[in-house]
DNA sequence: ACATCGAATGTGAGCGGTCACATTACCTGG
DNA sequence: CCAGGTAATGTGACCGCTCACATTCGATGT
């Protein structure tokens, strides 16, 4: 009762009247085995109910068919998202993607040690802001993926949005709305992402002719707090701007909200465009104007990245670093700056 | 270089001078060991890098150390929220939590197989709206807990929000207002969830000496669009109602949406009350009223049920049934019914 | 000085599969 | 009718650890 006995491959071999080994043979389908003699190894192993013990199989290939996804957590959709795509991926090519959060730095290298030194795992998907300081709690030649995130050292592969060209994108589709004092809401400068949608924001104001005025720009954490603070600060200015690109879509609804209680009429007085899509985009008021980043996609590639670096087994196929393009989604938190704006122009 | 030739126990032993069953125990920390050999250990573990091997030891010792949970997706706010609590408090009792998604049946009979008769996995979470079709995969007495879902057969544990309790203090929230005819939008009906809040919907209207007009409930399907659709649906009617409650957040946000593309004034022509209380719950327009569900807690508490089951094991405690108070968030998509409003009494 | 006993350590057998190789069965050609 | 080759099956070791038990060690009491 309280031992399960466990059905074992020489179980079914006896009855089967055959050896264990013809079993094993059965079980993973190889050819070299009659007809007949599979039928009946195939009865008994109904008869008994037997199930092949997964740790055993582990423990004798030294291979667990299992690669991991370790975000800072779960409940972010940017996270869940990419997840989602490995996972699917992964059982395609007859992974088992297991998925696991580690929120700090301490909880990070223990998960890793879980994980990868103990064998439980044979890749793992990085999904972290701050990718290559964890990176460090890994054995040299650990298969690894970033995604959504890109990597300072070229030694890891990586999977991202190409975030310079979707800023870029962002602020561009506000330039030629008319606005010419565009605000910007950043995610915390320490991560690479927040830098390279900062730099394709000063690109795209560059390639218009203007200058980057440090006052409009405002750091955020990502979360919409952050943005209703920045809204605040942004207003507080002497020539606030006619337009804010939050790095994501988080604080762009974050905005929103602080525009609307401020008593501003959206989007005449102020046009908004975030970065994400989230599924709930299209609710807010104005529904967001942004920039749809397939994550799913991200996931599925960093998946296939993955895999093909475990299976390589040494002769390392070269690093990639693959960069999605980002889809300009037009809602209604933009537009076209009024011809008779008070403070439209000479902001700069 | 392409075999990593793992450092094992009996390496660590031959260089300590030891037997490896030494080494064994200074791993698992046993006393009987003198300090100065045990000391040697660890210098030979330290000096060879040795890690162990996981693996091993689950077939070793016939235990995995490992829960698992699983879910329709991991994208959903709720289900993540859950496994956040769930894998903190099983990481507390020393337990490794991995999740995994199954969005159809047949997906779950694999995932299932993969993770219980293969022995990964020593107990399941299934937080799954039809738990317990899904239930039938499992193996007779293995552990496992519901969350987010009660099962329908006794034989099970499950934590879960008071659903009856909750949908009706929603209700009674409008009926306080002045509400007297008041629509809902159910999730699909074949869930028990579902069936659960609209018995404390009609409850709260029996408690009030109202009859429940079935033209004011629509059906949904959880998702923003279909609260979008039932919201169109309940204002085609003759008499339309003056407040919504909507068996969840998004389903309220399609409504929120839909009512002002209509052009109503909110809340002042519509009150609408979600539940759940999302992370962006204010910063829709206007802010949404709800009722608050502690998601980590379920979670925590599933995990905490589950870890004294398995340890159980055999002996079984009986099993229990949890459910969680859900929390009145009064935010502004809720105001009193106008005095002077058009078609407010009556209504019976 | 020696029997006694508990603490420290060692020994070998599994756990349930797979692997490499040995063996047997069966068919074919000369 | 038998050598020769291939298909089908069997054998035993082994993966890295823990377990149950055996053995050795050292201090103690008389």
């Amino acid at each position: 009762m309280s031992k399960p006995e466990r059905v074992t491959i020489r179980d079914v071999a006896r009855r089967a009247q055959v050896s264990h080994q013809t079993v094993s043979r059965v079980i993973n389908g190889s050819q070299r085995v009659r007809p007949e003699t599979r039928a009946r190894v195939e009865d008994a192993i109904e008869a008994l109910g037997y199930q092949p013990y997964a740790i055993a199989r582990f423990m004798a290939r030294g291979r667990t068919g299992t690669l991991a996804c370790v975000a800072p957590n779960l409940t972010d959709y940017t996270f869940a998202s990419i997840i989602n795509g490995a996972e699917e991926e992964a059982r395609r090519h007859d992974y088992f993607l297991l998925s696991a959060s580690a929120g700090n730095e301490e909880t990070f290298g223990a998960l890793m040690n879980e994980l990868v030194a103990s064998g439980r795992t044979e890749g793992v998907i990085v999904l972290n802001p701050y990718a290559d300081e964890r990176h460090a709690h890994l054995p040299p030649s650990f298969p690894v993926v970033f995604a959504g995130a890109r990597p300072r050292e070229e030694a890891v592969s990586s999977v991202a949005l190409a975030d310079v060209e979707a800023a870029r994108q962002a602020t561009t589709h506000l330039l030629s709305l008319g606005h010419r004092r565009i605000g910007m809401i950043t995610g915390p400068m320490a991560e690479d992402c927040s830098q390279d949608r900062s730099q394709g924001y000063e690109q795209a104001l560059a390639a218009a002719g203007l200058e980057v005025d440090p006052a409009l720009i405002a750091p955020g954490t990502w979360l919409a707090p952050s943005g209703y603070e920045a809204f605040r600060k942004l207003f507080g200015l002497a020539i606030p701007p006619t337009a804010i690109f939050a790095q994501n879509d988080q604080m762009a609804v974050g905005v929103l909200r602080a525009a609307r209680d401020a008593g501003l009429a959206l989007p005449d007085d102020l046009s908004v465009i975030g970065v994400d899509d989230i599924p709930l985009a299209a609710y807010f008021s104005p529904p967001l104007t942004t920039l749809r980043q397939e994550f799913a996609e991200i996931g599925r590639q960093a998946a296939r990245l993955l895999v093909k670096q475990v299976e390589a087994d040494g002769e390392s196929s070269r690093h990639q670093h693959r960069r999605l393009p980002a889809e300009l989604v037009i809602r209604r938190s933009t537009a076209p700056l009024p011809a008779l704006a008070p403070a439209g122009d000479g902001a700069v």
